[in-house]
DNA sequence: AACTTCAACTGGTCTGACAAGCTGACCGTT
DNA sequence: AACGGTCAGCTTGTCAGACCAGTTGAAGTT
């Protein structure tokens, strides 16, 4: 009897464990390259599932399994009868991570999702303050902008949302988009419609200018003091809409 | 011709978009509910793909891109010859979210990280000294008394881990545990066997205990500052290992 | 020009077959 | 009794082919 369980006591990655390489993972692997050597960008369209399962050299099912894994990551969206199409960039050894959520509980999630953002925005804000180019300040003004205009006509809540968006692209760290984007897409899958999300964000309206102001004359600590009060607003107005939960 | 594109102006979630709704997101939602009914904890076995896929009334392959899917969020693990098992708990009604980084650059990555977790893990600190129990702060302390026993004998990496999940816990939001596992995770995927993170641990090992002191007294101001000097003090080192990247 | 029809795509599902791997019972040797 | 090999009967992994269902765009019709 061969006994290779992983022993507890491994001598800190002497030995490597070998892992067999599953083929659906070879396919991901080939195809992430295709699809790096090809330049093939966001939202086209990979072959088509026949053409790839011939060229590959494997299974249609195989193929298949493969695609359901990028789909579940997000990577590619399968659209009955028109196609798989590329939704991020990929590009060879590419890394996920993914993040589970059992038992939802509307009002709690939605402050912890809250404290987690806190912790994020001000980091970004700070950073931003320290490293974004000129030219990424100019897009967070814009959008700054963009949504003040769209505030004054009653709405914004999207406009809203692209403003934090380009200060966390303005970091340059690709995390802080993407972790933001994640708490986001959980928030609507907690909240199917997300209706509670635009109103408040009414009192936290002031605060976006003078946190873009901290950013601006690159000052990290008022950018991430000024952060921090635009989410403390937030958490006083849910807290007051459900006063007897949390 | 029925026209049933999404519309871009969508009135705010008054007709909710309807969705087809996937068989195999049936299935999954299906196998939720019996694994959420059934009481199968963590490490356990699913009943095998044939079982499966005859009592759930649909064909093999669907339900393996079923299973595919959850294997990609890690909540599942298929071993050849053996069966399927869980991995993590599961309920009805599941939330999950993926993180992608394509182009890895080790050292670039690593301080990106690492900037992540200053954001999480001063908000962490924080709200530990605020909220966490008695029992947590017991949990904690305990944890860093072996991290300091096996810092004295040399090793304690794995211990100096410990402490930092244990905190992570104590703030009773399931977030943050989980968002920086999955840095760690990443991280681990980056650099193959984790080499580099127990020496650039050397110099943070004083901040742990000031930090402990600082949530054991309830002073989350503190707390978010003496986590803040230990992630200080592994940036200044890394930046001192690799001097010309970054 | 606008509308309708339809054939040729696309992915979605099912089936049955075989390969590859694991597990435990069985049996012979020591 | 203890050890070690053998093998039947499980498991998942892969494949091929068939058919269903939704999409698309180019024909044909008005």
């Amino acid at each position: 009897m061969t006994t290779n369980r992983t022993s507890r006591n491994d001598t800190r990655g002497l030995l490597k464990l070998i892992r067999p390489k599953s083929l659906d993972s070879a396919v991901l692997d080939s195809l992430a390259a295709y699809v790096d050597h090809a330049a093939i960008g966001p939202n086209s369209k990979l072959p088509s599932e026949r053409v790839l399962c011939k060229v590959l050299g494997v299974g249609r099912s195989t193929l298949r399994e493969a695609l359901k894994r990028w789909e579940a990551l997000g990577i590619v969206e399968m659209r009955q009868g028109s196609g798989v199409y590329l939704r991020v960039a990929v590009s060879p050894n590419l890394l996920h991570v993914p993040l589970v959520l059992a038992r939802p509980s509307k009002v709690k999630n939605l402050l912890q999702i809250l404290q987690v953002r806190r912790a994020l925005e001000g980091e970004a804000a700070a950073v931003c303050a320290v490293s974004a180019s000129a030219e990424d300040l100019a897009n967070v003004e814009a959008a700054l902008l963009a949504m003040e205009a769209a505030h004054a006509r009653g709405g914004g809540s999207e406009e809203d949302w692209q403003f934090h968006q380009s200060i966390y692209h303005a970091t340059g760290n690709p995390f802080f988009p993407q972790l933001i984007q994640s708490m986001r897409d959980l928030l609507h899958q907690l909240w199917e419609n997300a209706l509670a999300l635009p109103d408040f964000a009414s009192a936290s309206h002031p605060f976006h200018r003078s946190m873009f102001e901290a950013i601006a004359r690159r000052d990290p600590h008022a950018a991430r003091a000024e952060a921090w009060k635009l989410i403390d607003s937030v958490e006083i107005e849910i807290r007051e809409a459900f006063p007897d939960e949390a």
